[in-house]
DNA sequence: GCCGTTTTCGGCCCGACTGTTTTCAGTCG
């Protein structure tokens, strides 16, 4: 069995609370089981641990009542109250949840007086017309439940970042010329940089709303209008995406870009915090609870300032301490883009790239970069023409002698070295030794047991050679979920190995995640943020991999790859610690 | 069910939209 992750608690509590809701609980017991799973979702640190060392009601918004369920459902891998709760509950409702505009209410009417228990035949009593007869529902309403009951069955999936922020920032450069916009930025979790995003949300300050709609809703890239009012507006893109505008007065717009930037969870606590201080704060400013005075809502800074923080950078606001750190002044100053001063990972037309090595070199040249590993497929990954030993030899005399005519700038010559599926590195000893830094990867056996995995990773991580652990779970987001892993043990032993973990910024990669970024730093562990280019085009990938690494508090100490050149050369000759 | 700068009891984020109402319930973000 595989272990349960702090995801599938997160998943069984909000089962709980979508039960309690269809019973028709109260509503704050329900936001508590909500509460708790969304703390635990966005943890750092196993939720199995923190149990094994009966540290649960530490976690907030977990109390003994929570802790207890938790921890029946790690021992047993069930939990007897949400089989109780599911009797109590007609089958079937819980799945007509997720049909946006049905909640709980709606959701047991339907269910009580027409018998629908799946979202299949909500969609045919639709088109039967047989909801419009039912109280509180009318034509509108019915039309409303078949169209979203139709995109549950064919849900769109999450946008990749790296699909959604280039959108966005198209419109952004389109629109902030015009003379009706003051600002504009992207709101929402594109601006928080998440490794996914939902919706493409766009906010602009303006006096003149009815001209910027017009505006928006007459670009180019647009290819139908969804929707335009006053103040807001949707169009769908040629290439197919969804982008919401929405217009805000200049003196609100501070508090708007706060509200619609999220997270939910910190607003919520940010939110709790004004209200502590006695103030209110919502999307349309900080205000005076008593006497409704308005304190402020230009901008973010003066909020926060008001509240008592630290202004914080979007990426941190995802209610995992930055509150808390932002009261005592002890945020961290996270590492930025051109902190980065070079990239570890770099592929050329000598195994699967595109592009030569001098290519790829002048590319990281003109990034600003002070040096860049070349660092190819080794030879037992025939599909991605890996270098045999003799192709190793001749490669590396290829960039010797390109040194002088790039100087000072450095290449360093590296090998994306395959761990084979019985844990063993691709090339000898002797080759490997020819390399100014031999980076390490899982590349196949992928089914293979997590004892297995960790046994080759570990051995992998142990050898004297190895300066850094590639993509180090081996997903692909929304394609596969990666190889069985145990992280927790693969990073502490990173950190006594003295082993650099890599943040690699593929956009379908992101591979450490945010979650498992942040906990490398705690245990230690430096981290290669590398773009993993496969052409000069991929270099400014780069970008995601930053934005990853700020969503885990990295520093620029932090990252590996943030070093000056001499500094990472001394780390990469120096002998590692003994395991 | 959780939590504490007034609290171990009595609160719990805030506002908008939609569709259905005639003053509001349900849902969402």
């Amino acid at each position: 069995m595989t272990a349960i992750r702090n995801k599938d608690v997160a998943e069984m509590l909000e089962g709980i609370a979508d039960l309690l809701e269809l019973k028709g609980d109260s509503i704050y017991r329900i936001a508590a089981y909500r509460e708790a799973a969304r703390r635990i979702d966005s943890m750092t640190e196993d939720i199995a641990n923190i149990d094994a060392e009966g540290r649960l009601e530490e976690i907030p918004g977990v109390g003994p009542s929570i802790s207890a369920k938790i921890d029946e459902y790690l021992r047993t891998g069930h939990l007897g109250y949400l089989d109780s709760l599911g009797k109590q509950v007609a089958p079937g409702l819980a799945e007509l949840l997720r049909v946006p505009g049905l909640g709980a209410r709606r959701a047991e009417l339907v269910n009580k007086e027409l018998g629908i228990k799946s979202v299949a035949e909500l969609v045919e009593a639709a088109r039967e017309h047989r909801l419009d007869k039912l109280p509180g529902i009318r034509e509108k309403m019915e039309e409303k439940i078949l169209r979203e009951a139709l995109r549950v069955t064919q849900r769109t999936k999450r946008l990749l970042l790296g699909v959604a922020l280039p959108a966005a920032e198209e419109v952004v450069g389109l629109l902030r010329d015009h003379p009706a916009v003051k600002r504009i930025d992207p709101a929402g979790s594109i601006r928080r940089m998440k490794e996914t995003i939902g919706d493409i949300d766009i906010l602009v300050a303006s006096d003149r709303p009815k001209d910027v709609m017009e505006a928006f809703t007459t670009l180019p890239i647009a290819r139908e209008v969804l929707a335009k009012g006053t103040t807001r507006a949707s169009i769908l893109t040629e290439a197919n995406l969804q982008i919401d505008i929405r217009v805000i007065k200049p003196e609100e717009y501070g508090s708007a870009l706060q509200y619609f930037s999220g997270s939910k969870s910190h607003n919520i606590a940010l939110r709790e915090l004004a209200i502590r201080r006695g103030l209110k704060l919502s999307e349309y400013g900080l205000f005076d609870d008593r006497s409704d005075k308005r304190l402020g809502g230009r901008t973010e800074e003066e909020i926060y300032e008001i509240l008592g923080l630290d202004w914080m950078p979007p990426e941190l606001r995802e209610n995992r301490g930055e509150i808390e750190a932002a009261l005592e002044h002890r945020l961290p100053k996270l590492v930025e883009e051109k902190d980065i001063l070079g990239d570890l990972h770099l592929h050329t037309k000598w195994s699967d790239g595109s592009d030569t090595v001098e290519a790829m070199v002048e590319a990281a040249i003109k990034r600003g970069y002070k040096y860049a590993a070349i660092t190819d497929h080794s030879r037992s990954l025939g599909v991605a023409g890996g270098l045999s030993d003799e192709e190793v030899r001749e490669q590396r005399r290829l960039i010797e002698g390109l040194q002088d005519k790039y100087a000072p700038f450095r290449i360093l010559h590296g090998s994306e070295v395959n761990i084979r599926t019985d844990g063993n590195l691709d090339y000898d000893e002797e080759t490997l030794r020819l390399f100014d830094i031999v980076t390490v990867s899982i590349h196949g056996g992928f089914g293979q047991t997590r004892e297995k995995i960790d046994g080759r990773i570990s051995s992998a991580l142990r050898h004297p050679l190895t300066r850094v652990l590639n993509h180090p779970t081996g997903r692909l987001i929304g394609k596969r979920t990666g190889y069985a892993v145990d992280l927790e043990e693969v990073l502490k032993l990173a950190a006594r190995m003295d082993t650099a973990v890599e943040i690699n910024a593929q956009p379908d990669r992101l591979d450490l995640d945010d979650i498992w970024a942040r906990r490398a730093k705690q245990l230690g562990v430096m981290g290669a943020i590398d773009s993993d280019a496969h052409s000069t085009g991929h270099l400014g990938f780069m970008r995601y991999g930053v934005a990853v690494a700020r969503r885990g508090w990295l520093e620029k100490k932090d990252v590996l790859n943030a070093l000056p050149l001499n500094r990472l050369l001394s780390r990469l000759h120096s002998s590692k610690k003994a395991a």
